[in-house]
DNA sequence: ACTGCCGGGAG
DNA sequence: CTCCCGGCAGT
């Protein structure tokens, strides 16, 4: 199990220099694209090599020995034969694109990694060789590969591949929009200015669905500045905690977004595990005594702009303000059989949670009834009572809220005091400063975490970063889900400590599988 | 830090 | 299916 995570990073994408495929002499240099283990599980009596998948000058990819990747570090220039050709152990036509010119997509390498990896170190003699390669010029010539990247960028790539990373870690919600959006949002501004190198938001659509935890909430692209606004200006207010990559990389943000996740497959654990995305997300509106709820960022931002605001031009003229008046909400699709059905544009002004912990939930059926009343705009003085105005919105175990805005993000954040804490304390202790204009401005955000348990803004709160504090507070599900669903600890004598670690033998099975233990229940 | 155990992977 | 383990969350 080990060996799995061994093979790692490190030196992928780091320039070598490696013999001359000519045999002159003269050291060539390339970059690693791919590290496999040799003769790992079988054969090759234990002898463990690691191959370098290497991408020439020329743009080919040769595979090296580490003998030969270390003699070319000393510039030794050793003439050893390569081995490419001869060494590949291949036995299969999918590995084909190896050799072949230097357009091969990331995926592509990694995915021929993998498949190395497992597969047994043949030696097939050179004819048979031979012919498999005349057949991969075939296969190869007929795939769809991207442009190759020139080899210069792979030393970047490190960089940039750091970066991106970042990027997408602290810009949560804008993660990802859809391809359509992004070239019609984006052609004009930055994507012409320098680098459109590597980063083509070609290619392929389909490496999207990995990764990505959040959802796309493609809403801000529409609404945001746009082109005039020069990347200075630009990503600080989107990449709030992106800090010194230089202007040039760092543009590309969200075309690159697509191919991060190839690269990154190609730079990190293939697949990092993934949990089950059984979320949906739907926008729904926050204005006042609307809850209209709607499944495209579009759809929801027109909705406001027409009937909210009374605006009728097209999206063109839309200032953003929008954006303050939906938020973006994720349905977990599994348990809202019931749930989704007060979701339903139909009903739009349906949503009142069963309230917070203190009564035994009155079931959803009741719920039209509670929401009746006008919502004042009163705010933030919670009625200290069971159904207060707050109270409607969604029920917090069904789905989870957050909003795509930090600014937004501490409406919502004031809120949650008002229905099961009493006044004071959750609300106090989280805005520092001026928490009473925010929670003014935002007539009954239905966006809450009520739930029956108190969001826990007191945890650890340094304000020093409240921004990503916030943004982190609202992005992980509300406590109730969880609570539901991982069973209370429990207190009883549990066969780890009864017998203890040197007698595991002696567990009952469940808890040697750190299952729940069977044999001291309670 | 320790512990219980869920979720998921490997075989 | 069994077996195992990463990682989360409660203590």
């Amino acid at each position: 199990m080990h060996t799995r995570r061994l093979v790692k990073r490190s030196i992928l994408g780091s320039r070598v220099y490696a013999p001359s495929p000519t045999g002159d002499g003269a050291p060539v240099t390339g970059v690693v694209q791919a590290v496999k283990q040799e003769g790992r599980d079988v054969s090759a009596a234990g002898a463990r090599r690691s191959v370098y998948t290497v991408l020439m000058q020329d743009g080919s990819l040769k595979e090296f020995s580490e003998e030969e990747i270390a003699a070319g570090f000393n510039h030794t220039a050793v003439k050893g034969p390569l081995k490419s050709s001869l060494k590949s152990p291949s036995n299969g036509a999918p590995e084909g694109q190896k050799l072949e010119g230097g357009s091969l997509s990331p995926e592509v390498v990694e995915e021929q990694r993998v498949v190395d990896s497992k597969r047994v170190g043949r030696d097939p003699d050179a004819r048979s060789v031979s012919l498999l390669e005349q057949k991969r010029k075939v296969v190869s010539s007929s795939i769809d590969v991207p442009q190759a990247r020139r080899s210069e960028e792979e030393v970047d790539m490190d960089k940039v591949t750091a970066a991106m990373v970042l990027t997408s870690l602290s810009t949560s919600p804008l993660v990802r929009s859809p391809p359509v959006k992004v070239s019609e949002g984006l052609s004009g501004s930055w994507k012409d200015n320098g680098s459109a190198g590597p980063f083509t938001p070609s290619s392929n659509s389909s490496s999207g669905g990995y990764w990505s935890w959040s959802a796309p909430s493609d809403q801000s692209n529409p609404s945001t500045p746009s082109p005039p606004l020069s990347a200075d200006s630009f990503k600080p207010f989107r990449v709030p905690s992106l800090g010194g990559v230089g202007p040039g990389p760092a543009g590309p943000e969200d075309p690159s977004l697509e191919e991060q996740d190839g690269s990154s497959l190609l730079f990190d654990e293939p697949i990092p595990r993934k949990r089950k995305n059984s979320m949906k997300v739907m926008f729904k509106c926050l204005w006042k005594n609307c809850g209209k709820v709607l499944s495209t960022a579009a759809g929801i931002q027109r909705h406001i702009r027409t009937i909210h605001l009374g605006r009728n031009c097209d999206s063109d003229c839309s200032d953003g303000e929008e954006d303050f008046y939906y938020t973006e909400i994720k349905l977990n699709t599994d348990s809202v059989a019931d749930g989704l059905s007060s979701l339903s544009p139909v009903s739009p002004s349906v949503l009142s949670p069963p309230p917070p912990p203190p009564s035994p939930l009155p079931s959803l059926s009741q719920l039209p009834d509670s929401h009746r009343l006008p919502q004042s705009s009163d705010t933030k003085e919670p009625h200290g009572g069971g159904s207060t105005p707050l109270s409607r919105s969604a029920p917090s175990a069904l789905y989870l809220i957050h909003t795509d805005h930090a600014y937004q993000a501490t409406a919502p954040v004031s809120i949650p005091s008002s229905s099961s804490n009493s006044a004071g304390s959750a609300s106090t202790s989280f805005t520092p400063t001026n928490s009473s204009s925010f929670s003014i401005s935002w007539q009954s955000p239905p966006v809450t975490f009520t739930g029956n348990t108190q969001v826990s803004p007191s945890k650890s709160q340094s304000f020093g970063e409240q921004r990503s504090q916030t943004i982190a507070v609202l992005s992980s599900p509300p406590r109730a889900t969880t609570a539901l669903s991982r069973k209370v600890r429990s207190e009883g004598k549990k066969c780890r400590k009864v017998y203890g670690m040197e007698n595991r033998d002696m567990w009952c099975t469940a808890c040697r599988w750190k299952k729940a233990c069977q044999r001291f229940t309670d």
